[in-house]
DNA sequence: ACATTAATTGTGT
DNA sequence: ACACAATTAATGT
């Protein structure tokens, strides 16, 4: 049993499928900006993070992104639950927003643990819940919030996830993530400079007090 | 070290 | 939204 598993799951998971799951499932590192998921890929197993974060995005018909929520350690992507259990297709893309690591595992046992353990259960079923609690957060900042404000909040965001106050960043991925374009975004960010929260500088910005 | 090029950022219309 | 200028980073010589 490794103590990274236990670390992050075993306040969850009970014993024996934690046993379990070290035995079965893979260990894998992923890189930083590393494409996981694709949309239209079909999944066949189901990651669990240890640590770092992922950022999962939806795209319009156009191509434009939008940022859904990060999953950070001790989640689970309920989109590849559904998606491995009735083999759809994926409707979105993830891609790694730091350094993570990960431990994938085969949907076959997804669904026996299903069955076998109570944990297991209620992991998925309150995974799901977070998922879509993040994923109200984000639709109400869509549908209330101007775009200056939502802004505010992807930078917070971002500094919590990274643990890091610097964002290395261009206006224009900035942009992508708020589905906007980069101009508006640039004069945001220097209003933000000139209100003295944040510091602007070429690919990368500082957050000071937001 | 310098020049060239490419990308990013700022600003006016 | 678009166009353009200014600035900075990356690259080659």
């Amino acid at each position: 049993m490794t103590a990274e598993l236990k670390e992050n799951y075993g306040h969850l998971l009970e014993e024996e499928l934690l046993e379990e799951i070290s035995s079965i499932g893979i260990f894998k590192d992923i890189p930083e900006n590393f494409k996981m998921i694709e949309i239209g890929d079909y999944v066949s197993s189901i990651p669990l993070l240890i640590n770092g974060a992922i950022k999962i995005l939806r795209e319009d018909k156009d191509g434009n992104e939008l940022l859904l929520y990060y999953l950070e350690k001790g989640d689970t992507c309920s989109m590849t639950m559904t998606c491995c259990l009735g083999q759809q297709q994926s409707e979105i893309r993830a891609i790694a927003e730091t350094d993570t690591r990960i431990i994938l595992l085969p949907i076959s046992k997804m669904e026996e643990w299903m069955g076998k353990y109570k944990s297991w259960r209620n992991f998925v079923f309150s995974s799901y819940q977070n998922r879509l609690n993040e994923l109200f957060l984000t639709l109400d900042s869509i549908a209330f919030y101007q775009l200056d404000e939502r802004l505010v909040k992807y930078l917070k965001e971002k500094t919590r996830i990274n643990k890091n106050t610097i964002i290395q960043n261009t206006h224009k991925e900035i942009a992508y993530d708020l589905n906007s374009n980069r101009v508006v975004v640039s004069r945001l960010l220097k209003r933000l400079e000139k209100l003295g929260k944040i510091e602007l500088g070429r690919n990368h910005l500082k957050v000071l007090n937001l």
